[in-house]
DNA sequence: TATGAATGAGTGTTCATTCAT
DNA sequence: GATGAATGAACACTCATTCAT
């Protein structure tokens, strides 16, 4: 993954690391929770502890704080796949962890998956297109790859464009990813799978990893 | 699917076709690109050459053009589906004219698309909530009848619990319609299959079903 | 009291009158409630089951709707006084009949009260400024007639200029009937008299008309 | 009386004082003028010279900036009073300088009075019923103990409850209070007294003092 | 004459951004 | 560097009034 650009001031950099986490932590609550154009920046300040006047010496705009935290939102989910992706493990090993590192990555960051869902339906017009493929850009690349190298070592049937097999993939992952949040792809898992299905992720784990599977035609 | 109440007011349903059509039309256009919280409800009016009044004659809030809107969407979708679902054909077919139909609708109604792809992002928290699972009540059901039906027939391999399987395969149609839209979702669809994905729509549609029928064990 | 003019336009007079009485019966609660800038003639047309366009086919402006049904809450108290200021009873009872008759009016018109109350508030400025000294011309002129004669024929001690004493003697009938109605003249009182004197009546009035009969020294 | 809670945010209390005072003079104006539902938050910011977005820094509502201004003004007429109540000096001398005071306060806030009076008639129903009874707790209080003591003290014949005897000597007051404005009450002053009464408050003053002390049986 | 849809100026309130201290 | 008061353009929504039918 190219080193992505900060969207902040070089101020924002030299304070304490706590006080950066705490903006920046509230910053991810409010934009997941209200969008950029509903967010209120001096809200943020307000619940972070800070003046406005601070927020506008860290950040130019509205939008680079937005940026900003979209971006590590991404960052973390990006280091939380390269272990994964680097490990010395069979491609349907490296599947379930996949699964695993993103069902509890939704667990322990539910905010950031909020806004991460967020972005990508403002992402639109909104100053924030720069971002978009920060993390695809890694992702594609190396889903390809695994892809390829299994299907050359005769591990998964599949003879297309592997390509197309890694945005499906993908597509499978962030579907599953969305919907572990509230809000409409919430509700909408519960209509297929009932109420409780937030619950019992282990079930739906398992189901998403054998449709996929499959799909790939892995050799069981 | 059951009927699902309107959000205007009596009024609104007596004007012209013709004028109705244009304020949706420049709503739903408005509202793709801005978001609830982002669209201006004057700018609308001005844009449809109807005076502001008029719009609250119409519609009680902004929230319900929205919602208006967004449901004349969901209608327009499950319509789209509903000859599909019961022709006389077989799943195979069927998945096929799926692709076909949602590929159609998304260039016919592009705008329409995006908007369903923001509302998906929005629903939580805003007064939107309520539209949750008009559609997908619906696909919900007919998929997994369509599969279970399937597997009892022995077109289909796959013995998991067919929600899940119907849960999956919407997810893929889901992303693949967002992904033919501009915005956040296009732009990672290109980072996986190349800039002119878009116009690769043939080559786009036979992958995906690829995938999708192996992923459901269908026998060719 | 000299023939006011009225605030309606010809076709109001030729209506029906219930429709007519319906139309100023709501507008007289609608002006008791919110004043004549918080108004809402739309609402007021609704209520009353008349159309806007009728409302102003009947008046002017909204400030003439008001004007007209202030003028028919002075009418109604003028012409309740009238056979008592008339009558050939002595001052003292006089005195005690326009008490009768105040509370009764009060009880039985409350809306007409408080809007009489608004009235007098708002007069200033307003266009309603027109209407000013309709009643109180008749009330001056009887009163001070009435006292001038109790004293030439030495029923009462005063001795000063007997318009004085007129204005003593209707602030406290204004100011009774005020504190009759809701809202912050009926608190007042409350706190000076105890939260239950809307249901003592009866002694409200003879302590007033006692205090009264003091001032105006009238022989017991 | 009981301390009042004020109604305006902490940042008003800071402001220099000679900005405050000017905001809360020219709100006075504009809401004795248009009353609640007519005053224009926009108009007062651009007439006192401040941003309407200081406007709402200072206060929450409009409403709230109304309720403010009118405690003032009540709190001004109270510590007007409050020293005249507690000289060491008659009865008589005192309802004497109750009545110079009234009439110069009057005269010196001619706004804050017409204020006052506005909010009488508004009280009811508008957001401002809190206020009611700062002032009249007060007066009630200790217009009765006046009374009560000087009846004990055999300085005045009456006999009846003292608390209906101060009620009715505090509706003169209030009445003169009003009929000093302009407006409604100010004409009707005129027609009991002539175009030329506000130029007369000797005469005046004297006439309702006497009318006053007959009522209360004060021995000359 | 009655209707009620249409208008658009106006108003309360918000909030991104600036800047003096 | 930090603060937080100040700004004013913008926006959701209202309502007196008009006018075509």
């Amino acid at each position: 993954m190219k080193e992505q650009a900060v969207h902040y001031k070089a101020v924002f950099g030299r304070i304490p690391r706590e006080k950066r986490n705490r903006i920046l932590s509230v910053a991810t609550q409010e934009f997941a929770e209200k969008g950029l154009a509903g967010a209120n920046i001096n809200h943020i300040a307000e619940t972070a502890g800070v003046s406005v006047g601070s927020m506008y010496k860290y950040f130019e705009t509205k939008s680079d704080l937005y940026l900003e935290v979209v971006r590590r939102g991404m960052d973390l989910i990006v280091s939380g796949l390269t272990p994964i992706i680097d490990a010395d493990i069979s491609l349907e090993e490296k599947i379930d962890a996949i699964l695993d590192a993103l069902i509890r990555g939704v667990q322990d960051h539910p905010e950031m998956n909020r806004l991460y869902c967020r972005y990508t339906a403002e992402a639109e017009g909104e100053p924030a297109k720069k971002l978009s493929s920060i993390m695809e850009t890694y992702t594609a690349t190396v889903y390809a790859a695994l892809l390829r190298q299994a299907m050359d070592e005769g591990h998964i049937y599949t003879v297309e464009d592997e390509r197309f097999v890694a945005f499906c993939m993908d597509n499978l992952f962030l579907t599953l990813q969305f919907s572990l949040s509230r809000g409409y792809w919430a509700d909408r898992m519960a209509v297929y799978l009932g109420d409780d299905i937030q619950e019992r992720t282990q079930e739906l784990q398992e189901n998403v990893a054998a449709f996929l599977k499959r799909a790939l035609g892995l050799r069981p």
